[in-house]
DNA sequence: CGCTGACCTTGATATTGGTCAAGCTCAACA
DNA sequence: TGTTGAGCTTGACCAATATCAAGGTCAGCG
């Protein structure tokens, strides 16, 4: 059952049986509480992960104890496996839980010994990397030519279904300013902007697009559009589960 | 003598000779004047390239033509060929010479059929996009964790050498002011006052380590120190031209 | 030698977003 | 039902950085 579990990822899904046994005798099952730490930043990095539910945030910290918040990972997603193919790995960034969640942990050596012998498998993990790299710099020239509106908008965007009006923020505020790189503070007066140009409402973490047209407006000042779905691969992943 | 130029990059130097010559059959040498467009952003990526001599920059075109640069490549570093990987494949950025170049090109999918051949490249190439994100993550928290000073400090910190007192900027200020997400106003303005706080001395293009100490402090307030040497690849690089 | 144009520097001013401090909201719980 | 505390919002203020507009420097060239 853990191997069924292993098949949700598309990487794994690759892998014979035969392949996916040998994995699964070095992988484990966690559970683990909201709010907890499953790894931290530049702690060495023997394994990798798989997330099977809940929600996982991975940061890096400033001197400051301040923290910048690279990614929310969600289920069915493989993170820190890039690591396996670097001499000595530490974690770039520390891994927290949002919600409760149950992650597969897999042993990298393991897994890395395995991958000689699936050329195929290694061509699948390059293309994630390619995707990941190009995400990052998207990412980087978000933050370099983009204000923190464009930004918000278009997460929102990007969140929002093309047809229905509402979806809900699965996050709370604070760490999806954080991911947007900005302040709590800043992101509630971006919203409350927002709203009172008629562009969207909110309500809680429930958000109500008003006009989708001047969203996507606001967005695009950006080159939020480069992103084409064509090229990015298809992770199938069961509905996040709501939030409070 | 292509093959032998191709082996100058660390992935390259890899393979056997046999495959060398399968990869040398489609690749063709380009000679660039300065200010020369290898490849325009969103372009369809068939080829990817091998930087023999000269400098090349990587850059993001706003939406105002305003351009943010990504990476500045140096000799013997390959460059784009993570696109491989990926079903449709278009440049994310832009590629254009700083100076006069020699390029090899390759044919992606081409190498990408060799590449089936060869595990131990594959890992390599792995290293190798593993380093790249981690770079690029770095890139982000320096964005959004630290200031300009920081960035600026970092930055000639990582091109001094930790003996030499004195070495060029190879790159005209407005390129690295875009590289290091700063105005050119900017840039200079805090290059002044570095100076005038005696950390370092500027002549043109040519910087002058005052007080090592004081840079370090100024950018390590930032989190500069955690991309140790120790995990990074070893590039063998013949030492880049001097401008002006 | 003086002109030209690219690049860089400088100053004045505007904007954005961050910081600090307070108040609000609401769910959990006694 | 009142109390508490986390998370969110608001306002006043401030710092960092961008923008705008000149002016400076210097190499290349007539």
């Amino acid at each position: 059952m853990l191997i069924d579990d292993l098949k949700k990822s598309f990487m794994f899904a690759r892998l014979s049986d035969n392949q996916l046994e040998r994995v699964a005798q070095h992988a484990v099952r966690i559970t683990l509480d909201e709010g907890e730490l499953l790894f931290q930043q530049h702690e060495p990095a023997g394994r990798f992960y798989l997330l099977l539910r809940g929600q996982i945030k991975l940061f890096r910290l400033g001197p400051n104890g301040n923290e910048k918040v690279i990614e929310i990972v969600t289920p069915c997603s493989t993170f820190a496996e890039a690591l396996m193919f670097l001499e000595r790995p530490t974690y770039p960034v520390g891994a927290q839980t949002l919600q409760a969640a149950e992650v597969i942990s897999v042993d990298a050596a393991d897994f890395a010994r395995m991958l000689r012998e699936s050329v195929d498998t290694c061509f699948m993990l390059m293309g994630d990397m390619s995707q990941r790299l190009r995400g990052l710099i998207r990412e980087i020239d978000d933050l370099s030519l983009n204000s923190a509106t464009c930004r918000v908008a278009g997460y929102l965007l990007t969140k929002s279904s093309p047809d229905g009006a509402t979806f809900e923020l699965e996050v709370p505020k604070q760490t999806l300013a954080s991911r947007l790189s900005v302040q709590p503070e800043t992101f509630s007066r971006i919203i409350r902007n927002l709203s009172e140009q008629g562009v969207l409402a909110v309500r809680g973490s429930r958000v109500e697009i008003g006009d989708r047209e001047q969203l996507q407006q606001l967005a695009n000042v950006c080159g939020q559009t480069d992103v084409s779905l064509a090229d990015t691969f298809h992770y199938p992943c069961p509905p996040a589960k709501p939030r409070g």
